[in-house]
DNA sequence: CGCATTTCCTGGTAGC
DNA sequence: TGCTACCAGGAAATGC
């Protein structure tokens, strides 16, 4: 979604921002926004972020039902547009901000300004960049006792990764989805890393994954559901084994696991026993 | 501070 | 057909 953005708000005006949304934390600043130009389009984690002129940030994260469009939502689409964005450029456009269940948000803060998004602000680091080793990210494990599933979603020891990449990425590491953080030896910690980044890398080839609402700017819906290997397969076979793929709930989300291929294996017992 | 739980929200669907 | 109940989940708020 930022690679589709980019070239198309770079250096666009904002010519007027309109509200639908009722005033509310995840709309603040917006009356901001009008008067700045848009500098360039960045993204932490799911967290987009795009350098406004006058020393600001316009926000974006899509949370479960976000969708940015460049044409407005038809049909029933229109009824969840949250925000209008008009924009002034060599050809005026205008941009949509659609959210069904209302769990993304949309607002402008000063730069670097994230106290009112604390996960932005705790933000580990990017999955795909240089400064993330095996050796780091092993590390970074051992600092919580939660399940990985679930120290994974938090988006502190790595960014970005929601609840269909970490299934699908323990799946295929062979992690049991409760094993204790720490408890991650540091080869499964690379297998993970590697897991996360092939599985990331693969669907952002095919412009993501959409079940249900999710769709590019242009409209598209993103092919990578097909190619998912245990998300929203509970009870089917797993395809590397057979055995009857497991669904049950970790951290408060569902998780798709084979409990077979999946094994949790004892902790190294250290010292006295 | 760490971690578990609850909350927000709507559309789709199961069950009657 | 129409009703109720429940499920999906990212991140923040709340509780301990």
């Amino acid at each position: 979604m930022r690679r589709e953005l980019e070239p198309w708000l770079s250096g666009r005006q904002i010519i007027a921002v309109e509200r639908l949304a009722p005033a509310g934390p995840k709309y603040t600043g917006l009356e901001r926004a009008p008067g700045q130009r848009i500098e360039g389009v960045g993204r932490r984690g799911k967290f987009l972020i795009m350098p406004l002129s006058h020393g600001d940030e316009l926000i974006a994260h899509l949370g479960m039902t976000g969708v940015i469009s460049d044409s407005r939502p038809t049909g029933t689409g229109g009824k969840h547009v949250r925000v209008v964005v008009g924009l002034d450029g060599d050809d005026p456009r205008t941009l949509y901000f659609q959210d069904i269940r209302r769990f993304g948000r949309f607002l402008v803060v000063r730069a670097g300004d994230y106290r009112s998004l604390p996960t932005l602000a705790a933000l580990g680091p990017e999955p795909l960049g240089d400064e993330l080793s095996a050796g780091l990210f092993h590390k970074a494990l051992q600092r919580s006792a939660m399940p990985i599933k679930a120290y994974l979603l938090s988006q502190r020891p790595i960014a970005g990764v929601g609840n269909i990449y970490a299934d699908e990425a323990l799946w295929t590491a062979r992690i049991n989805p409760r094993t204790p953080s720490r408890e991650v030896s540091r080869a499964k910690a690379g297998a993970l890393l590697q897991a996360l980044r092939d599985v990331l890398q693969a669907s952002i080839l095919l412009q993501g994954t959409t079940f249900d609402d999710y769709r590019t700017v242009g409209g598209e819906a993103g092919a990578f559901a097909s190619s998912l290997k245990v998300y929203g397969r509970g009870g089917d076979a797993c395809l590397r084994c057979g055995s009857q793929l497991r669904k049950t709930v970790i951290g408060g989300r569902g998780t798709v696991y084979c409990s077979n291929c999946q094994r949790l294996r004892r902790a190294a017992s250290r010292g006295s026993s």
